[in-house]
RNA sequence: GUGGUUGUAGCUCAGUUGGUUAGAGCAUCGGUUUGUGGUACCGAGGGUCGUCGGUUCGAGACCGAUCUUCCACCCCA
């Protein structure tokens, strides 16, 4: 055989993956349906105009850029261009795509909009544990309302979803890019905020001195390294207040903050917690940030916030939106790791008409009519191959009920049905059957 | 993008310091059983040892490159 494979970071579903994975999908989408969010999509690719720039100089390396081709690739080889790319690029996630969609159908649509998507994203990323290079996001945002009902709402969301895969042993970890840059102000470095967000990230990962060291190689003066420290030694939001209480734009963060987690602990959900090194290197992030995490689970299998410019990118002001995103994926590894999977998922058949023949096959088909037609998944086996292999096939697929169908049951009208788990065989009339399976 | 790691049958893996035709279990297919699966017994198919190049009289084993896997960074779902 050819040696065959997917292309780096990518895979195969087989049939029970598969139906985990549309188990997921199916929990999350009917949450989100609760809620009042209605599905859209978009195309695999965008321009490439409209990815580059949106996620910082790291995401931008690692957008998947499509091949010009025919003529201009021709020229551009002929020319020794370095650029031989086209116009197009895959999508990197579904919030910038989503932002385009929604500057360029805002006549179309009512706002605030809720919207939900669940498709895949490209990343040209090493892969590993929990990281590939296709993979699906399950995107919930919200956009033109500034309303912190709407973070509290993506709370409850993500709780009433790991709840309903349970999961409820997840932390929603909060923080506020609010918070953050008033840091960045008091310590007067406020052009620095990127660079001290993902180093102060990293806290809890390398240590203080590390993450000092990191600032330093940012052009941080040390001066303002020192200020620092008190929110090395305490991080907690009493410190982190006290903290920023000079700067306006962190005590706004501070307040939002608050009231998101104290309105989401009123509604049940209490798995919220502040992060203060929380920072999320995703540029457009300009309020509340989510990270969702497991203990079990190295990499945060949800993650999102509140972006205030993105629209305004493609020329659309002061619309203010919030989403989070669902990592499918990871969720499917965990859920795969700690065998949380249903039974029942991905339950084939429940009736297959063995095939004697053609004559016999006839009547097979006239009764597995009816079986369908009650909503009892039913198959006739194509072939009169032996039946051994009819029955093989049955058990392989954990079929539990077997009919056999030859002259005998013709003539009675009654097939044997046989249980495949007891292995008890008895004739039964098609409606005995269905109230027997109902 | 940086550093490391892995690769032998569909899957999980053996393969002695380089030495004839590379093995096992599971899976698949066939038979014992032409109207009976899950157990048992018998048998069969399936591998240019990831790929290319090098060292050697001789390479699955050694060296180099490349691809893939996994891991740590970076970043992220």
């Amino acid at each position: 055989m050819a040696k065959l494979n997917t292309p780096k970071g990518t895979r195969d579903f087989l049939p029970q993956q598969a139906a985990r994975r549309n188990y997921i999908f199916d929990t999350i989408r009917g949450v989100f349906d609760t809620y009042g969010f209605a599905p859209i999509e978009t195309p695999a690719m965008e321009l490439t105009e409209t990815l580059m720039g949106k996620y910082g100089e790291e995401g931008d390396r690692l957008i998947f850029k499509i091949l010009a081709r025919g003529e201009k690739l021709k020229k551009a080889v002929e020319n020794n261009k370095v650029e031989q790319s086209s116009e197009e690029a895959l999508r990197y996630d579904l919030t910038v795509p989503f932002a385009r969609f929604v500057v360029q159908h805002q006549n179309e649509l009512s706002f605030p909009f809720k919207r939900y998507q669940i498709q895949p994203v490209w990343r040209a990323d090493r892969p590993q544990k929990g990281r590939y290079r296709e993979f699906y996001q399950c995107d919930v945002d919200m956009i033109g309302s500034n309303s912190l009902l709407n973070e509290v709402e993506l709370t409850q969301i993500i709780a009433d979803v790991f709840e309903k895969l349970g999961l409820p042993d997840i932390a929603i970890k909060i923080n506020n890019r609010k918070i953050l840059q008033g840091i960045a102000e008091v310590i007067g470095e406020p052009e620095k905020l990127i660079d001290i967000t993902v180093a102060l990230d990293k806290l809890d990962k390398i240590g203080r001195e590390k993450v000092e060291e990191e600032l330093v190689t940012k052009g941080i003066s040390t001066e303002a390294i020192s200020k620092l420290g008190v929110l090395f030694e305490n991080v907690s939001l009493e410190s982190v207040s006290e903290f920023v209480s000079s700067s306006e734009v962190g005590l706004k963060g501070i307040e939002e903050l608050k009231n998101v987690i104290s309105s989401s602990e009123k509604l049940g959900v209490t798995i919220c917690e502040f992060d203060p090194t929380l920072a999320r290197g995703l540029n457009y992030y300009t309020g509340a940030i989510f990270e969702v995490v497991h203990p079990e689970f190295p990499s945060s299998i949800c993650g999102g916030g509140r972006y205030d410019d993105l629209t305004g990118i493609f020329g659309l002001k002061d619309v203010s939106g919030v989403g989070v995103s669902f990592g499918a994926d990871r969720i499917y590894d965990l859920l795969l790791d700690k065998e949380l999977f249903p039974a029942q998922v991905g339950l084939s058949a429940q009736v297959l008409f063995v095939n004697f023949g053609n004559k016999e096959a006839v009547q097979c088909q006239l009764w597995a009519k009816e079986l369908r037609s009650v909503g009892i998944r039913t198959e006739v086996y194509p072939d009169s191959a032996k039946m051994k292999k009819q029955m093989k096939y049955a058990n392989d697929k954990s079929i539990p009920y077997v009919l056999l169908v030859g002259d005998r049951e013709i003539e009675a009208q009654e097939p044997t049905v046989k249980n495949m788990e007891t292995g008890d065989q008895n004739a039964m009339s098609i409606d005995a059957l269905i109230k027997h399976i109902q």
